[in-house]
DNA sequence: ACCTGAACACCGTTCAAGT
DNA sequence: ACCTGAACACCGTTCAAGT
């Protein structure tokens, strides 16, 4: 507001524009620009641009454009993990709670495609993933672990090493969400549907019972 | 072999070199460069300069890299196709060749991950998918869906829409096959173990008889 | 018909310089 | 500490020109 005043104890000059949180800025304008123009849009200049920043200014944050992407995939983790999660308590766990943890999966994925592209479409490098990247993707991996682990005790499920489980069932959320994403799944029946399906055949598929033949 | 001399009625002077086949030249030039430096290390550029021939030259048979890059992604699905009706073929149907299906498809899928990255990965914009992409897509997806009909004759798994099941099959082996491109399964136990519970899995899902409760 | 070379408008990254 | 502007080595694409 006050366009000269140093007012009291402010270490920053008045008349300087400053980012408060550059970082975060950062990250935010990225996804804006990945959900706009898709992850080959997304430039560092475009960036800056936007943000009313030089083109150079993120590498004060970041050591180059891949490090800014590997914290767009991080936080797509987190909001994956936070969603399972939340649909796990909501329904009190039980096979309701996986059928909507499947549910929450698919459709965070199809709601936010920009950060789902960039954790599994081979945009970050290996060398650009860190131990956090690696601690968000196991935390939310771990939420459908625990989950069934919960059922095994519960005696629904099957007794297989319950990680095995969990790769299998996230293999077909993930599936199902890059189908759906890449536009390989037709609008009839859609993705919802083809979902609801599969939740059936998935519940079949971990069941207890022994089969004829 | 000889420099010179103007064989018989040859049509091009044989002192002036030219391809044969410039656009499968592309076409494999380009699947070389993407698996040995990835997606983004395919420049047209550098397609040129390995083929000896102008960067510009492939605007002749592509209208531009995109175009490019459809022509690998339809001669992926041709190999799905084949190799998943080759496993069906030779196991002589039943639930084994269900299962040297999938086994086929995540194979191929780890063999190839620079096909398979064109095509799963968002790399083709939608406006550069002509008609005989989807019908190479639609082709390979048909041989899965003719396995189900099959199986359904038989009387060995339940009766849904056959189309909806193989979304549902079709999804799981895309999932295993996309976390093992993306370095998301661990070595240990690896994909192979991972797709052999997934293939006993898949069978129990689509299997006919009732289970209790 | 098929290919070229120069030119254009981009890109990520480095680095000396400013405050 | 934090940011800038110029420079460098790239990129896809266009286009007049060559054969």
């Amino acid at each position: 507001m006050a366009p000269s005043g140093t007012r009291g104890r402010r270490k920053k000059p008045a008349h300087r524009y400053h980012h408060g949180d550059l970082r975060n800025a950062l990250v935010e304008e990225a996804l804006r620009l990945i959900r706009a123009e898709g992850v080959g849009g997304m430039t560092l200049r475009a960036i800056g641009e936007r943000l009313g920043v030089s083109r150079t200014a993120l590498y004060r944050h970041f050591a180059d454009k891949q490090a800014l992407l590997a914290a767009v995939g991080q936080e797509g983790f987190r909001m994956l993990r936070l969603a399972t999660q939340e649909a796990w308590d909501r329904e009190g766990g039980g096979f309701a709670g996986l059928a909507a943890m499947q549910v929450a999966y698919v459709n965070l994925a199809i709601a936010y495609p920009a950060h789902y592209r960039v954790i599994f479409g081979g945009v970050v490098a290996p060398e650009a993933v860190g131990a956090e990247f690696e601690a968000e993707a196991s935390g939310a991996f771990d939420v459908l672990v625990q989950a069934l682990v919960s059922l095994q005790k519960e005696g629904l499920i099957r007794g297989d090493d319950p990680r095995l489980m969990a790769r299998f069932v996230w293999a077909r959320v993930h599936g199902t969400a890059m189908l759906a994403i890449d536009g390989y799944l037709p609008d009839d029946p859609g993705a919802g549907r083809l979902n609801q399906h599969a939740i059936g055949r998935i519940r079949r598929a971990l069941s207890l019972s022994p089969l004829p033949e």
